[in-house]
RNA sequence: GGAGGGGUUCCCGAGUGGCCAAAGGGAACAGACUGUAAAUCUGUCGUCGUAAGACUUCGGUGGUUCAAAUCCACCCCCCUCCA
């Protein structure tokens, strides 16, 4: 196999669509480096897996020499992204996303090799634009042509409101492959359409167009909607060991072998290997799902991190333990070590009367023990458990 | 600018004067079963209260009425058609 076949190969695992495959050939070919540009939206301040299914690829591109440029979309964050929504984006103030920018810069080299990343803002071009450029960019592209967009053709139809800066999205994101002369640009399969717009718009420019590759979308846990802070379904590469590991063990068997395959670095045989050995009984779901987790920890925190988490996980669901470390609060005898007031008050349920409630399907258990009394509690220390997951540590003055 | 339609509890969505804290579904939470999986069954799902009950909620503000999510006025927002 030539090096270009062995690069091509690299690239292709897992992506979701390559356009064009002769194209990225041909650029591999030359043998100079390619420059490889990925676009974040600085919506969210901290970084989950589903992001890292992007990254991921990215440092396979660092890994076979290419120059990856990981461009914060702080002008067009101002914007919203509207791509894969079935509403209009409220746009970010400039200091969410320079704060959501830095938060970011923080987060990435977990995964990307610093010393190959470029990190670029795109204010740098587009915030220098004057009206004159930008109806130049504008007038680019058709809105026949913008409306073919899935969601924009989507919410067109269903009478649901477009605004007109949506439209400039697209537009502004393209720009910055022509302000980048990126050779390869990287994103979601929900990015396609604003890739592609990189292509026409670099034509329209006089450049060589970009090359794209799509990563699939990672769902979160949930299993239905993808992977998105706002969805509250995500797991983010910097919670605690024990959080990551938890979340990856709550999943549902079915996704977690979507998570083997975007997430771990697991080759594909042997991961199909894997999943065969659990569906003919000489291996445990519930192994196979460890091991994933262990992984995650491993990598976003250390070996030793995911061996305690493992341990600890185990320690408390299915022996019936207690976490290392949980919540702690006091109170004093009386009123307040009644069960609705103080769990109301140490935050682990809304209101009192949800307390009450979980007290009567019998979701409380101090030290182990099942109690549905609301009655306060003589002096003494407690470890509370409300439900699974619900931990505090209690002591009555 | 004109005409019409619409904004309901986390989401979708019923509800057109009292029987409405508001049907139904989804999500979520809890219990049983398990592997903190899925599926299933059961229960909960505005606040306070042991309860009876009280209080707050149906885009906003006022008003009519013994009584309003439901009627009226004005305002805000969304959609459609016409220009």
């Amino acid at each position: 196999m030539s090096q270009t076949d062995l690069q091509m190969a690299a690239i292709k695992r897992g992506v979701a669509e390559l356009i064009n495959e002769e194209e990225l050939r041909k650029k591999i070919a030359r043998g100079t480096p390619l420059r490889v540009k990925v676009g974040f939206d600085p919506t969210a301040p901290d970084l989950h897996l589903g992001h890292t299914v992007v990254m991921h690829k990215m440092r396979h591109f660092q890994e076979l020499g290419h120059s990856v440029t990981f461009l914060i979309g702080d002008f067009t964050g101002r914007i919203g992204d509207p791509s894969g929504r079935s509403e209009t984006r409220p746009p970010l103030s400039e200091e969410q996303v320079l704060a959501n920018a830095e938060t970011y810069k923080k987060q990435v080299f977990k995964i990307l090799d610093p010393q190959k990343t470029e990190i670029a803002f795109n204010s740098a071009w587009l915030g220098q634009m004057g009206a004159a450029d930008f109806i130049r960019l504008a007038s680019s592209y058709t809105v026949a042509r913008m409306m073919e967009r899935d969601d924009f053709e989507k919410r067109f139809r269903e009478q649901r409101p477009i605004a007109i800066h949506e439209f400039l999205y697209p537009l502004c994101q393209g720009y910055d492959s022509v302000a980048l002369k990126s050779d390869v640009e990287l994103g979601g399969t929900d990015q396609k359409f604003n890739l592609l717009m990189g292509r026409g718009l670099q034509a329209h420019y006089g450049q060589e167009s970009q090359c794209i590759l799509t990563m699939p979308l990672l769902e979160g846990t949930d299993g239905v909607r993808k992977m998105s802070k706002s969805y509250g379904n995500y797991i983010g590469i910097d919670e605690a060991p024990d959080q990551i590991f938890g979340k990856i063990m709550g999943i549902s068997d079915e996704l977690m072998w979507r998570y083997y395959e975007l997430l771990s670095a697991k080759s594909l045989d042997d991961i199909a290997a894997l999943r065969e050995a659990v569906r003919t009984g000489s291996a445990h779901p519930k192994t196979a799902k460890e091991e994933l987790a262990h992984e995650m920890v491993s990598r976003y925190h250390s070996v030793d991190a995911a061996d305690a988490a493992r341990q600890g996980f185990n320690a408390i669901f299915a022996d019936g333990g207690v976490p290392a470390d949980m919540p702690e609060h006091c109170c004093a005898q009386g009123e307040d070590s009644s069960p609705p007031v103080f769990l109301e008050a140490a935050g682990l349920v809304k209101s009192r009367g949800e307390a009450k409630r979980l007290i009567k399907e019998g979701a409380l258990s101090l030290d182990g023990q099942r109690w549905d009394d609301a009655a306060p509690l003589p002096q003494g220390s407690y470890v509370v458990r409300l439900g699974k997951k619900r931990f505090l540590r209690l002591t009555v003055r």
